[in-house]
DNA sequence: CCAAAACAGTTTGACGTCGAACTAAAGGCG
DNA sequence: CGCCTTTAGTTCGACGTCAAACTGTTTTGG
């Protein structure tokens, strides 16, 4: 609580009016030429009200690409399945950890290396799954809404670029 | 509830190379057709490692983009100045107080209308953003190394079509 | 003029993510 | 064989972010 400052109080010689340009009056600066700023608001704007509710829970984009990942590599271990995702393997334990918690993964322990987990989806995981991939790929064309495919295209290529270029 | 079994033996290869993260050998189902994906995944990369120091404590890129955004918009409020940067308002009062606590922003309740804050940079703030700015940009330049001048720019264009899309 | 609606900002609770530190198991190599 | 390094996974602390609920202020419309 020690909020600091000034708030409230007095000011210092500036002015204390409110600007009352509208948005499109805010000067950027430099921000504009910033990829790493369009890029970031471009996937908080996509992700944003995104929502996929699962007998009472809500799963992830992450959650459904684990899933699809699974579907398609039965056993593979955490750390691999991570990094595929885009994670760091810390950061995936709580995601399976969701998973497994709703019946959708199975995890066990590996027999022929005791350090790994063997990742499996359930039966039940394939069922969700099944539905999650249809609200997935429908959600996804709604953020190119009204964008070409060839613009569509190159924005794939130019994100993979951006991917191999970081990783 | 783990007992060992197990699998591993016989799949096509739990390769324990220790590759690059190009997925080498993993399926990945629908993924690569996910823009989304694509964006979360490039903007995750991008950001990795990413960090400023200021007088001990570490500041973010959404960090540097309201100081400068407060250097050329002075006076601005918090709900506007959130929006510039594609944040939720409940959002933005954590980044605003780090700032404030630093000694790099100034918040005082404006005078005109005693819901609002009025946003100033401080002089300190000042001195920060200029050595900041430089950083950033040398950051930025590094997310797109190696792309044509052309790609970055399409780019640009495309994130910021994702942008207004889904704004 | 006043009650209802809109608005600025804050708080709260839940996740996601990172990096660093940690445990345990394998693997390399003399 | 035995040490030393690498690897798989977990834990921990710190932030960032959202959505929803809330407080207080201003604006609006009857």
């Amino acid at each position: 609580m020690k909020t600091g400052t000034t708030r409230g109080s007095k000011r210092k010689g500036v002015s204390n009016d409110l600007q009352n340009e509208s948005d499109s009056d805010i000067e950027l600066g430099v921000l504009p030429t910033l990829i790493g700023r369009q890029l970031r608001i471009a996937q908080l704007l996509a992700f944003k009200n995104f929502s996929m509710d699962v007998g009472g829970a809500s799963l992830t984009p992450g959650s459904f690409e684990i899933l699809e990942l699974l579907e398609h590599n039965p056993g593979i271990g955490q750390t691999r399945l991570a990094a595929a995702i885009g994670l760091e393997k810390s950061s995936f334990v709580p995601a399976i950890v969701r998973l497994e918690d709703l019946g959708l993964v199975e995890r066990m322990q590996s027999g022929s290396d005791k350090r790994a987990n063997v990742l499996h989806i359930t039966a039940q995981g394939h069922e969700v799954l099944v539905e999650l991939r249809n609200y997935i790929l429908a959600r996804d064309k709604q953020i190119t809404k009204g964008m070409s495919k060839a613009d569509i295209n190159t924005l794939n290529r130019l994100l993979k670029a951006i991917s191999a270029i970081n990783a």
